[in-house]
DNA sequence: TGTACATCAGTGAACGCGCGTTCACTGATGTAC
DNA sequence: TGTACATCAGTGAACGCGCGTTCACTGATGTAC
């Protein structure tokens, strides 16, 4: 009621600008709302505008199609996911770390589970079309290599590609409910990434070379 | 051309049937070959019956929706997945079941991308509205639960969720092309299964209560 | 400081399309007698 | 074996909707002089 009579206040004191001063931004913003709320399926260039409070024609002046918009929303989610990874990396142990970078990958999808969806859908498969898109998705893996290298030089790569194929299977496993095949109470997908992690990367794994050099 | 001929010539001696006799399978079957030709995109109602050369009306004295008809299309594609699964099965030491079964996951999701999008996608969440979906589900991640408490049986249902994200993280990865993310050659998605869960699962586990038997 | 003018960033109406679904219909089939 | 009739499984036209996109327009802004 406040916020209303605040609002309508407002548009008598200041009413709406024709220029909007920032719509890239707004739009953006109003296309992350609409993905959290409504899910992928939510997401249309008119509802976007009308989200952002704009006639469903003023986005063509700063996205040529509806594929760019979707294309940047999907970039910065890739950057807002490697960010969440990142933060992840503080342990100095490697395994912990994997863990913590698995946890924070499952924990994305369920916050965004639209987003996630957009970031590895049909956008991903033209990413020559979008070099940011590709850039960023890029960054996000590179912390799962990191970790990967920091746990087993020697097997980096298959280490890295193990941490990310079982978080990402983790994830859309979650977000799709089909976890609900499991008997017994539903697990707590933090908890399985950690017991998964533990169970793949055992401690103190030696690799071959450090076992020669003791 | 010849084909064409012969069409024309059965068109002429036995005109197309206005009763079709198996429409339904048909339509199930047309379905298939849009998915796989087109993708997922490609599976309209009216695309479905154009393929099974029927009016785009036909379908609704088979399937009430669309929906109900995806859902049919999603739980057969299940169905065939656990026989692949299944198939995969035949070997006698846990560790080669799991490679296999692995194998066989990811190579589905490569010869039938769509559907495995299709699957995994919003009507999975719905599954209380389609419990053969559900249980066709079900039966394809029992062979994983299977062959992991064959593995270690202590810790089976850990051991199960660890085969089935890793093999269905790595087949969304795949088919979503993430990971050329990777540096170097892209690699073979069987052989990198089989890397994988060579590594995850080594050979010869012992489980703890084995461990105090001896 | 004021003015003319090019440019920018909105609006609202409209286009054309494909979609899922409905409906009145019609030809084919099966069955009772 | 033939006939009347109910039922089934198609057809084709139509409905209504939402979508991405285009277009002529207009109000706001910035700049040269």
């Amino acid at each position: 009621m406040r916020a209303m009579s605040t609002q309508h206040a407002n548009r008598a004191a200041r009413p709406k600008p024709y220029h909007h001063g920032n719509l890239r931004e707004s739009l953006l913003e109003a296309a992350d709302r609409l993905l959290l709320r409504r899910g992928a399926a939510g997401m249309t260039l008119r509802d976007v505008a009308k989200a952002a409070g704009v006639s469903h024609a003023a986005p063509y002046h700063h996205f040529a199609t509806l594929r760019d918009l979707q294309a940047t929303v999907a970039e910065r989610a890739f950057i807002a996911l490697a960010e969440s990874v990142e933060a992840a990396c503080a342990a100095s142990d490697p395994r912990q770390r994997l863990v913590s970078i698995c946890q924070a990958y499952v924990a994305f999808a369920r916050r965004r589970p639209a987003h996630f969806r957009l970031m590895f859908g049909p956008l991903l498969t033209q990413r020559a079309r979008y070099p940011g898109l590709r850039r960023a998705g890029d960054r996000a893996f590179a912390a799962v290599r990191n970790a990967a290298r920091a746990y087993d030089p020697e097997q980096a790569r298959l280490v890295a590609v193990i941490g990310w194929s079982l978080s990402h299977g983790l994830a859309n496993l979650h977000i799709d409910r089909a976890l609900e095949s499991l008997p017994g109470p539903a697990p707590d997908p933090s908890r399985l990434a950690q017991d998964m992690v533990h169970y793949v990367f055992p401690p103190k794994r030696v690799s071959r070379r450090q076992k020669a050099r003791r």
